[in-house]
DNA sequence: ACATCTCTAAACATGT
DNA sequence: AACATGTTTAGAGATG
């Protein structure tokens, strides 16, 4: 079996070699693909000044797209520089595709400690948006580009009208513009195949204007530079003032945000003000006295500019010189401006999905709050209590539905450097089980997650066990089966098989609310529901605790091209040709995709609640009775010799000797069971 | 600080 | 002998 061939400890030995270059290679096949040819600068000194303007522009466009991609590949690939990372750790090796999507300030360990796999997805997409974001910012400066040379054309041909039939070149530029929509739109799906981009509603379709941005200052200050490198500002912009005085601010407003204090606008997180400032450096030095919210770390903040500067002094002189208010200064300011309302448009919407996202998870959607800070997911993840808080109504949610806002609906490749990860030690996790949170709902609603990727499953083994054996009609399984339900269930468990499988075997014989029932063909194991009850502690307080997930590793979580059709999303299918296998987002499967997997659900809970007190409403998936009508043991002739303990359950009726072989059969094809 | 839970690892026994 | 199954012990991290 493959299980086998990857038993190896997790603590003892990093991520598996196999993993790793495979998926670099992936990576790399991938990227290359997506770089179309990455002849890089070279280009760059081709042109000459026998292209029409059109070419020009084309020509334009084409090195610019390159620089865009050649940085969205260096984003990918420059985290594991040599100067940062190769030296540090040369037993752990990450996936490029795995540590390109790594939070960069993060170690892997604060990640796998405070992440669950809905936070990781959160992550993903902050990664995602990010790349994104630096792909539209710099669509959309080439679309402006090509908008300012259209005017220019325009105002040319007025005062021309005779060189060139007008209609012409407005043409030419129009299609320029379209083509211009159209390379983004093919490259944006080309991201979304590579799981690089993440589908978000509408994106796809939507023209530049509304699409989502994410901010990351750096990056935003990098693809200036790169737009401005690549375009000859001066020209274009020789009259484009007259365009600009057609937005909502004239020059004079610009110059006036430039040198006063900016408007702060963070009051109204979705207002549309017109009003922005350049500053972009939001990191340092707030609206501190004697600092310049253009002036940062020693230089100059001025989009694409970077300038170093002495001190203040110097960098008012700077600005004064480089940034006057002139024709470029002020289309900069109107990018930035642009780019401030995208983003404010972006939040929008991000809250409002939000909302819907709280609103469907029966939370409550009053506090808008996390916005406030959207890329501290994390650190929100610490926070066991605080999300508890969130759930003041008292209503079992599901462990899941903690997470859940936090994660959109869909999840890209697991930015945790998962390869590291699993090194680390054992991080306990137990949660659910311990207050009314049904791992089965959670099961339920993850499956197609924990089923594909390589994640740990945040319950403990006692809880897993139990649940296989709940899963199936007789309530009760044989070691084997156990096992196959774990590989069958989780990705994570279909390696390390050593040592998961002497957790289970431990847990089995360990905790008392296991029984073992000795067969014909051997044993099987029952769970004794009332030992099991008990061993809880006695305090449930009903708030659940944040699931910590482990995450193992998640190079090589193949997944199963069964299930790469099942999943409908396209970018599902496509993220997982790219070996992303964490991207099926828990949230989005259990809508439509996966509905038959429910029945999982039958324990429900069951669990717990049934017999202690039948509130249980927690899922209405399972009642009680349902729960209980099929406890039945197979055959217990030897129950004798161990005690009557099991009785509880298999009291009922249990006559049905026969031991369904199907069971073995449907090991045979791990995926095909439910879905 | 402590008790408890959980996980991991390992040794050992037994049966096939 | 090899493997599967089962039991037990020990140590460590996490949690309350």
């Amino acid at each position: 079996m493959m299980v086998e061939s990857a038993s190896e400890t997790i603590r003892s030995t990093p991520s598996s070699q196999n993993g790793v270059s495979s998926l670099a290679n992936q990576t790399d096949g991938g990227g290359g693909g997506g770089g179309g040819g990455g002849r890089e600068g070279g280009a760059s000194g081709e042109t000459n000044g026998e292209m029409s303007p059109v070419e020009l522009l084309h020509f334009q466009q084409q090195q610019a797209l390159q620089v865009a991609r050649q940085f969205l590949l260096q984003q990918a690939t420059g985290l594991t520089s040599p100067s940062s990372n190769e030296n540090k750790q040369p037993a752990v090796q990450v996936p490029v595709s795995v540590a390109m999507m790594s939070p960069q300030m993060i170690t892997p360990q604060q990640m796998q400690q405070i992440l669950s796999p809905p936070q990781l997805q959160a992550l993903l997409q902050q990664q995602q948006a990010i790349m994104l974001q630096q792909l539209q910012e710099y669509y959309k400066k080439q679309q402006e580009q090509l908008h300012l040379q259209l005017l220019t054309q325009q105002q040319a041909g007025k005062q021309q009208p005779k060189e060139q039939p007008l209609g012409n070149k407005q043409l030419a530029f129009q299609q320029q513009l379209l083509q211009m929509q159209q390379l983004q739109q093919q490259h944006l799906l080309n991201l979304q195949r590579q799981g690089l981009v993440g589908l978000q509603p509408g994106q796809g379709t939507v023209p530049l204007q509304t699409l989502p941005q994410a901010v990351c200052p750096s990056d935003l200050q990098q693809l200036w530079k790169e737009v401005t490198a690549t375009q000859p500002v001066e020209d274009s912009i020789k009259q484009e003032g007259l365009d600009l005085t057609t937005n909502t601010s004239n020059s004079t407003s610009f110059s006036a945000a430039k040198v006063s204090p900016p408007i702060s606008h963070h009051s109204l997180p979705n207002g549309q003000s017109t009003m922005h400032t350049p500053r972009r450096d939001s990191s340092s030095h707030e609206e501190i006295p004697g600092s310049h919210p253009l002036y940062g770390h020693g230089e100059c903040k001025w989009p694409g500019c970077e300038t170093l500067c002495e001190d203040l002094g110097q960098f008012v002189k700077h600005l004064n010189t480089e940034h006057a208010l002139d024709d470029r200064s002020t289309a900069q300011c109107r990018v930035q401006m642009q780019v401030v309302q995208q983003l404010e448009i972006q939040l929008a919407k991000e809250s409002e999905r939000l909302q819907a996202m709280m609103a469907h998870l029966h939370m409550r959607p009053s506090e808008p709050k996390p916005f406030s800070q959207p890329l501290n997911l994390v650190s929100s993840a610490t926070l066991s209590k605080s999300t508890s808080d969130t759930f003041p109504d008292g209503l079992p949610h599901p462990p899941t539905s903690a997470t859940a806002p936090i994660t959109p609906l869909r999840q890209g490749p697991s930015v945790i450097s998962s390869s590291t990860l699993h090194n680390m030690g054992p991080i306990r996790r137990r949660n659910s089980e311990k207050f009314c949170t049904p791992i089965s709902s959670e099961l339920a609603q993850n499956h197609e997650f924990y089923k594909n990727a390589d994640v740990r499953p945040p319950f403990t083994y006692a809880s897993l066990i139990r649940q296989a054996i709940l899963e199936t009609p007789d309530r009760q399984l044989t070691l084997n089966e156990i096992y196959n339900w774990f590989t069958r269930m989780f990705a994570y468990f279909r390696r390390n098989t050593a040592t998961w499988k002497n957790a289970v075997r431990h847990n089995l014989s360990l905790h008392k609310c296991f029984v073992r029932v000795e067969n014909v063909k051997g044993a099987v194991w029952t769970v004794d529901e009332n030992e099991y009850q008990k061993r809880r502690p006695p305090k449930m307080t009903g708030s659940p605790t944040l699931v910590k997930n482990m995450i193992s590793g998640l190079g090589y979580g193949a997944l199963n091209a069964s299930y790469q059709l099942s999943c409908v999303s396209l970018v599902q299918a496509a993220l997982a040709e790219s070996n992303f296998p964490l991207l099926n987002s828990p949230t989005m499967i259990n809508t439509s995709s996966t509905s038959g997997m429910l029945h999982v659900g039958h324990d429900d809970v069951s669990s717990t609640v049934e017999q202690v007190n039948s509130n249980g409403s927690n899922s209405p998936r399972l009642s009680p009775q349902q729960y209980s009508h099929q406890v039945h043991v197979k055959e217990e002739p030897a129950e004798a010799e161990d005690d009557s303990r099991p009785v509880s359950l298999m009291a009922s009726t249990n006559q049905n000797v026969t031991i369904p072989d199907d069971r073995d059969l449907e090991e045979e094809l791990p995926v095909e069971d439910l879905s």
